[in-house]
RNA sequence: GUGGUUGUAGCUCAGCUGGUUAGAGCAUUGGUUUGUGGUACCAAGGGUCGCGGGUUCGAAUCCCGUCUUCCACCCCA
């Protein structure tokens, strides 16, 4: 045997039950996506490289699949440039598309080059394969599904009170109970940075607070201390280190510390309209809770910024993220277009409920009756029989080879086929169909009438 | 990109400090059983020990490289 073929990392095969559990998963979403009103788009599975890069900071950058350019590629790159072996000067000659990072760049794309045929708002959904060149480890792929929602040309602050419900509804339908909807808003981290005094360092400032939970105060302090952020300043952020309570006392906590922010009390503004038409509304099973630590696609965005977490007894990172940015179609020169989306992890959901368990024992379709073959003549006459079951909506099949009984018994035992039908002499001559259930092992000869009345 | 981990039959794994022809269970195929399956028993097929190089009289076993798996960091769904 020659050596085996395998696949890239960080890609999978899905066999028919995984790719059952999958689509279940997937409609699920989709029933609540069209409930809430968004209407699906599709977007190609590449984009031109200037598209991509430079929109998810330089971590994301290095993360993008480049597509090699075709044909004799190696010409066009200059000798000079070519000896210096700086391979990002010489991946914009090589490479001019590549594969899709996310759903949420190449819908901004499209928004601007369609704005004048979009009725606005407009509510997208879109569910497609994403691609990250990443160094893969649990949950992690370098091929996955992103399921998105979002709305843009709307500046409302419903939409985001409507996201919030959505997530509650998908995960609800999903019978996982238990996942908490953290939020938080840029604004604030912002006002943070402004009243520490370390404005131009919101990035770094935030990418050490979002470790809290993980790493500790101390550390974090220590990475901020690294960064350059003021001793004092980071004196000032004690409160924040200790925030706890209910949604409502930790907003008053924040309005302590930023009275003097004018753009964190627009923070704050938005966070208590939104928790409190969520209070009103209700949630099913789902928690929304404040987490100022929360730093997520802080390159675009602007206001709102959503993770969703598995129940803790799962350990699996975040299953779903989302935000408002106000700017996003900017990069591609149309202003004033505010948008506000979310977006749920196939995969990740996939493992959490395999892992709690939660799939319904009848995702996969199987079919209802196999035919037995014994020759010629009966598989015509089988065949018949089976085209009256199709047109009645009923999943039959015929056993395709005149293979041994004992053979073609096991493989409907194998594919847990619940009926077979056999028809020999006997039954040609009568015109009867002996049908056999394949649990009990008691059998029934029957019409054709008869058997359709049976499975309809 | 950094650090660690894994790789033996289709699958899950044994194989002790290097020593004849590398094993088991499950699965597959055939038989006991020519139109009645699941169970049982019997038998058979199937492996360049991830790949490449090195040390050695001798390597699945030790060393190096490479790919792959899983995990952590970075980052993220």
């Amino acid at each position: 045997m020659a050596q085996k073929p395998g696949i890239p990392k960080g890609t999978r095969d899905f066999n028919p039950e995984q790719v059952a559990k999958r689509n279940y998963i997937f409609n699920t979403i989709q029933h609540q996506f069209e409930l809430y009103g968004f209407q699906s788009i599709e977007t190609p599975s590449f984009e031109n490289s200037e598209t991509l890069m430079g929109k998810y900071g330089d971590e994301g950058d290095r993360l993008i699949f480049k597509i090699l350019n075709s044909g004799d590629y190696l010409s066009k790159v200059d000798n000079n440039l070519y000896s210096k072996k700086d391979s990002n000067a010489i991946t914009s000659k090589i490479s001019e598309k590549a594969l899709r990072y996310d759903l949420t760049v190449p819908f901004a794309r499209y928004v601007v080059q369609h704005q004048n045929e979009i009725e606005f708002p407009f509510k997208r959904y879109q569910m497609q394969p994403v691609w990250r060149a990443d160094r893969p480890q649990k949950g992690r792929f370098r091929e996955f599904y992103q399921c998105d929602a979002d709305v843009v040309g709307s500046t409302s602050l419903w939409q985001e009170v409507e996201f919030v419900q959505l997530y509650d509804a998908v995960f609800t339908a999903l019978k996982l109970e238990g996942v908490t909807i953290k939020i938080n808003n840029r604004k604030i981290l912002s006002g943070i940075a402004e009243v520490i005094g370390a404005s131009d360092k919101l990035i770094d400032f935030t990418v050490a607070l979002d470790k809290l939970d993980k790493i500790g105060e101390e550390k974090v302090k220590e990475e901020m201390l690294e960064k350059g952020i003021s001793k004092e300043g980071i004196e000032k952020l004690q409160p924040l280190f200790t925030l706890s309570g209910s949604f409502n006392s930790q907003i008053e906590q924040l309005k302590a510390i930023l009275s003097t922010s004018e753009e964190g009390n627009k923070g704050i503004e938005e966070l208590e309209f939104i928790d409190k038409a969520i209070t009103e509304l209700g949630l099913q099973t789902a928690t929304l809770q404040l987490d100022v630590t929360l730093a997520r696609g802080l390159n675009y965005y602007t206001g709102a910024i959503f993770e969703v977490s598995a129940p803790e007894t799962v350990k699996m990172g975040s299953i779903g993220g989302g935000g408002r940015y106000d700017d996003l179609t900017g990069i591609f020169g149309l202003k004033d277009v505010s948008g506000v989306g979310i977006s749920f992890g196939l995969d990740r959901i996939y493992l959490v409920l395999e892992e709690l368990n939660l799939f319904p024992e009848t995702v996969s379709k199987n079919i209802d009756l196999l035919f037995i073959n014994f020759g010629e003549t009966e598989a015509l006459f089988c065949l018949k029989a089976i085209k009256q079951l199709r047109l009645n909506s009923i999943n039959a099949e015929l056993y395709p080879d005149a293979a041994k009984m004992k053979k073609q018994m096991n493989h409907a035992n194998k594919r847990n086929i619940p009926f077979v039908v056999l028809v020999g002499d006997e039954e040609l001559e009568s015109e009867s169909y002996t049908l056999k259930n394949m649990t009990t092992g008691e059998q029934f000869k029957l019409s054709l009438k008869e058997l359709i009345l049976k499975f309809q």
